[in-house]
DNA sequence: GCCAACGTTGGC
DNA sequence: GCCAACGTTGGC
């Protein structure tokens, strides 16, 4: 099992609409580095902490796991999405999506406190000019991070 | 709203 | 295949 770190902007989807909905496609990568990693290394039951990004206190808020192993994001098909890709098609998507399901909420992490926590240095999230939606997290940074929310 | 960092596009 | 131009991300 491996452990992932999803980033979300919580005025589009947060923790509280996973917390309303339990489950949601995470639809909408459109980078290959994160799309491979959905469709090479997620594993069903990996665990997630769900990142809220671009919003008042960036940071850590919840966790999630994989509920579906990577399959076509429909959105790439459908004009009116903002998603949509003319250079897809249903015999060769190009992009994919997990499912994943909400766990619980978590005593927010913020960016700045994992700054300031050596043991997280190593962090992708944390390195200069990281913009991958979806990055991996080892287990030690997965234990060190639940420490600092209390868990 | 600014801007650094990065990914993608497309002309050559 | 190079690389300049452009668009996007996301912290501040």
């Amino acid at each position: 099992m491996r452990y992932w770190l999803m980033k979300s902007e919580p005025d589009v989807y947060g923790i509280d609409d996973l917390a309303r909905d339990k489950t949601t496609h995470w639809n909408g990568v459109r980078n290959y580095q994160a799309r491979n990693f959905m469709r090479d290394q997620m594993q069903l039951g990996d665990k997630i902490f769900f990142y809220h990004s671009n919003c008042e206190e960036p940071g850590i808020v919840g966790i999630a796991e994989v509920s579906k192993l990577a399959y076509p994001d429909e959105s790439q098909f459908d004009k009116k999405s903002k998603y949509y890709d003319d250079k897809s098609t249903p015999d060769n998507p190009r992009w994919l999506n997990v499912d994943i399901r909400f766990v619980k909420k978590i005593e927010p992490v913020t960016l700045a406190t994992m700054r300031d926590h050596e043991p997280l240095a190593s962090m992708r999230i944390l390195q200069r000019g990281n913009r991958l939606s979806i990055t991996p997290v080892d287990p030690a940074e997965w234990k060190a991070v639940l420490a600092l929310a209390g868990e």
